[in-house]
DNA sequence: TCCATTTACTACAGGTGTGTAGCATTCTGG
DNA sequence: CCAGAATGCTACACACCTGTAGTAAATGGA
């Protein structure tokens, strides 16, 4: 019988820079998704990926500047989908209609993308402080064109500020009860009690 | 000059083991709110504590059992305070004014105890396993209390589990916004516009 | 006062993660 | 075909955490 020999790893595909560095990102997002923010380390992406860690190190500065430009991938597909879903340019449409469309977009943009959309979501607050920060900056320009929305309909007198606040947490929660339990919160239930609420509102 | 001799670490204060307890839940505790749940661990605690890990384990089984009997603490006052400020009797009152009583009250609560509602509403996902259940299930109870409200108040024909998920998380953010920045959003803001929303419910 | 009990500490063995230096392999162009 | 540039791997030095066995100090009652 041969010698044990299984001294050395199989080398890894050999791969140029730019590839490995997405390779590395996707890895990255899948080990959020399955594991939360808790499990992303450089080593589980190294294992996760299939190379060592002095790859990764090679290819990103540390864990920080990783997460950050994932986070700079996943902002961009992110936002593009968000904006093309929220009725921004509604201002004097009847805002029951502008909701009833608005509602089901939504809830099937969350739907079409759940691995980006779990990685918002579901990570409020105790993660790596990078990617809090990012995703509270976002969240929070978010929010400000919810404001001008609310202003643009209730105008001036009502408390936009809060108001918006009200509704991104209510989107917030609805996406997470999508992205738990899609048989269970449909796009119809969801439009419905939105809609509902928007006629109370204005009617 | 004498010799270093700085061998012998001082001891801490000899204390009961039911005090010594207690001692670490408030050190978990403490930990808790300033770093995060990340930040917890057998050692953090007996470091924030003053003592060295064997103590800790003297006093628990481990991380788990001893985050499982702070939950226990922590619950039973949250709750009660939770349960002193909500409107669990007002099934035939007006809403408009139950809610404009019960939301300076839940206003109060949160600033009244900070530390115990930073840990369950700044908490919601990435945390170690028996804490995440632990709130969750709460949340569930504390959410079918409030389907029976809207039950009671809207009758049978409302999504009342969807619209108690609603309720919930602006209850839930609401209390975030106040405790991350109290100037801001004061008791009455809160309460105008939780009124405004019950009024044009009713009205 | 002295000893048994309670309480706390030291020390060690083992696990996982970070970051880096130096070596091995593969690939590419002349 | 054969450098040398890319790319990947091994190995090491730290750091921090978990649990536990053995030892030292403080305390209280006989």
């Amino acid at each position: 019988m041969p010698e044990p020999a299984r001294k050395r790893r199989p080398y890894a595909p050999r791969v140029p820079m730019a590839e490995r560095r997405e390779q590395l990102l996707d890895a990255a997002l899948t080990i959020i998704d399955r594991d939360g923010y808790d499990g992303v380390s450089i080593d589980a992406i190294a294992r996760e990926a299939g190379v060592t860690r002095p790859v990764v190190y090679s290819a990103f500065d540390g864990l920080g500047p990783l997460l950050t430009t994932l986070l700079d991938r996943q902002q961009e597909r992110a936002l593009a989908q968000l904006f093309a879903a929220l009725p921004l340019d509604a201002a004097g449409d009847d805002p029951v209609a502008v909701v009833e469309r608005a509602t089901p977009a939504l809830h099937a943009m969350v739907l079409a993308d759940p691995v980006t959309w779990r990685a918002i979501l579901v990570s409020p607050v105790t993660v790596p402080d990078v990617v809090r920060d990012r995703i509270e900056g976002d969240r929070e320009r978010v929010r400000a064109v919810i404001e001008q929305l609310v202003v643009g309909v209730l105008g001036e007198s009502a408390d936009a500020e809060v108001l918006a606040h009200g509704i991104l947490a209510l989107l917030d929660h609805f996406g997470r009860l999508v992205l738990a339990d899609p048989g269970r919160f449909t796009a119809e239930r969801l439009t419905g009690v939105i809609g509902s609420m928007t006629k109370a509102w204005f009617a």
